[in-house]
RNA sequence: UGGGGUAUAGCCAAGUGGUAAGGCAGCGGGUUUUGAUCCCGCCAUUCCCAAGUUCGAACCUUGGUACCCCAGCCA
């Protein structure tokens, strides 16, 4: 039975799953997420599904979801990013709301808490250097031991967390730590600090504070002043949720509903990189063209790419939510681009590896105008113009001297039809020193457009051409996968991994005419080739770049290849 | 016996005691002026392993095994 209603196209996950619950039981009736990064860097398509999940499930229920910067750490944040992530989200499709929020609006409130743990006497000021700490904090299967300065009691708390505040310590001089329990099973439950010293001006709160909260303490705070119902992050934070709870049951602030957190699996994806640190270094380090090059599994450089906001929001469904450690085929995420750009591409002839041929029964100076749909399948993407001419280009691959019977294009001898226009026999063909062809001479036969031959014979090749006097001049990027491993995060040494043929530079092809004003913003299939879009960094009328999105799925090159 | 998690096809993933969805990949066939698209068909007698409970178990119980995460004044 099939059933292709909406609703069936809604995904079902244990988040969601719960979320049913808690609407049914009455815990919540209305849904309130966050999606919380922290401005270190660019989003990328692990932060895509995270932003389907949080945004999606927002939408379907109705609710809402904020959009939060997890700004608690200056020194590793920048507004360069958080402008960067505004942008990608809003590219995805996905509007936050209310106004942005940073976890740095809360600081005097967090403060405040702080305040009062302390003055419960469940807070105390460390003066342990941080080696020291780590040392009192044992290890996995021992126990810790208590700080010295543990049973300070509150108001010497609170006059030395004041001088924190006030600048009076120096960096790793002191530190605030809630007291918990040193000789807990779980390691962030030892007393976990959570307030630092840091003099480092904020890029929200510029010099107002030199001490800055933890992640710990300020997630949980900062979800509960927003109301924030479902807390969704990833596995790594499965502990850090008896912390989470720890602190919302410790402070007097009562939300209408305590928040709960929730953690799903991280998204892996096959041959790329999804830890924002390496990508930074990639970037750094000059391996590539910014946070936002073509091969980056950033959310800016897949939209460089000439990716579609819905196919990335459709691999998000595909994909699911689980708490399994996954790593997803690039199979995968290919397939959701091909399955959009078919539908939604215009289409469009370029010769990728030009090949003059030559046509010589057709007048010297003669041009007709041949028309093509700009798809296929759907008129209502209207027509274009084909200049034709008697002196044209076809790729390089698209001809050979000899060939199998498997080989469906121009043989020397043979026919085969020029895409949207005539069928041509090949005659003969010029070759350079080396014995490379570097012209074919053909025959056409004017009765062939839009027909079959007048034998009723059927011509099965079709091959792409474009005219060699009205042709655009243009580069074209080629690329490949970034790393040649499956899994180069896990790698040793992941610098070690990457493919030094990720791009390929093709600096004179040949486009239709028709490309000649291509902007930024719409992918193109080059027919018989794949999904191209002009380079939004360097393309320009007079010299169009062109970035490979996709190829076509090329079922007789993979045979060609497997052979 | 530190603790927290996870095991269903090559890769994702439904399934929640009634007899293994779906997608991707792959394989076969049809249509086609894109070797694309589209269409049709095939692709887990078995759910990490072993015992047990039950008329009946991927689902419950017990015991194993494997893998991931935690010892930042990062998030």
């Amino acid at each position: 039975m099939e059933d292709n209603s909406p609703e069936k196209n809604i995904p079902t996950n244990f988040i969601r799953q719960i979320i049913d619950e808690d609407l049914a039981s009455g815990k919540f009736s209305c849904i309130k997420t966050r999606f919380p990064p922290e401005p270190n860097g660019y989003l990328h398509i692990g932060h895509a599904k995270s932003i389907c999940l949080n945004f999606g499930i927002a939408a379907d229920y109705k609710g809402t979801c904020n959009l939060r910067f997890d700004d608690t750490n200056p020194s590793k944040e920048d507004t360069e990013y958080v402008d960067s992530i505004k942008e990608d989200v809003k590219w995805l499709g996905f509007s936050w709301d209310g106004d942005v929020r940073y976890s740095s609006d809360y600081f005097d409130r967090l403060y405040g808490y702080a305040v009062e743990l302390i003055n419960q006497g469940l807070a105390y000021v460390d003066e342990l250097s941080a080696d020291e700490i780590r040392e009192y904090r044992g290890t996995l299967t021992a126990p810790g031991r208590n700080s010295p300065y543990r049973d300070r009691t509150p108001e010497e708390n609170l006059r030395l967390f004041e001088k924190m505040r006030d600048g009076g310590f120096e960096e790793g001089k002191a530190c605030l730590r809630a007291k918990i329990d040193m000789s807990s099973s779980f390691i962030c439950m030892r007393d976990p600090v959570i307030y630092r010293v840091k003099f480092q001006k904020h890029h929200q709160t510029g010099d107002k504070w030199c001490i800055y909260p933890m992640y710990d303490f300020t997630h949980c705070i900062s979800d509960a002043i927003e109301g924030i119902t479902h807390s969704i992050c990833t596995l790594e934070f499965q502990d850090n949720r008896r912390l989470y709870d720890w602190v919302l049951e410790h402070i007097s602030l009562n939300s209408p509903a305590r928040p709960h957190q929730y953690e799903f699996s991280r998204l892996n994806l096959e041959y790329c990189l999804t830890s924002k640190r390496k990508l930074k270094l990639l970037v750094d380090e000059g391996y590539v063209d910014g946070w936002d090059d073509p091969r980056m599994a950033t959310i800016s450089g897949m939209r460089r790419r000439g990716f579609t906001p819905a196919s990335l929001r459709e691999f998000c469904r595909r994909i699911g939510v689980t708490k399994q450690e996954n790593v997803v085929e690039m199979s995968a995420l290919e397939n959701c681009v091909r399955d959009d750009l078919n539908n939604t591409a215009p289409r469009a002839m370029a010769v990728l590896h030009p090949l003059r041929m030559i046509i010589d029964n057709y007048p010297e100076d003669k041009e007709e105008v041949l028309r093509a749909p700009n798809h296929p399948l759907n008129s209502q993407m209207g027509e274009r113009d084909l200049p034709f001419t008697r002196e044209i280009y076809i790729d390089e691959a698209d001809f050979r001297e000899t060939a199998n019977k498997q080989y469906k294009r121009l043989v020397l001898g043979k026919n085969v039809r020029l895409r949207y226009g005539y069928v041509v026999r090949a005659d003969s063909c010029e070759k350079d020193e080396n014995g490379r062809v570097t012209c074919v001479h053909c025959t056409y036969f004017p009765e062939t457009l839009g027909a079959d031959m007048p034998d009723g014979q059927k011509v099965k090749g079709v091959i792409h051409w474009v005219s060699a006097k009205h042709a655009v001049k243009a580069t074209v990027n080629l690329y490949e996968c970034l790393f040649n491993v499956p899994n180069p995060g896990a790698a040793e040494d992941f610098l070690s991994t990457i493919n030094r043929n990720s791009l390929t530079v093709i600096d004179s092809a040949m486009l239709e005419s028709s490309l000649k004003g291509a902007k930024p913003g719409v992918t193109y299939q080059f027919e018989r080739e794949g999904y191209f879009c002009p380079d939004s960094r360097h393309s320009s009328e007079d010299h169009p770049v062109f970035n490979l999105t996709v190829t076509l799925r090329d079922s007789f090159g993979k045979a060609e290849a497997g052979k």
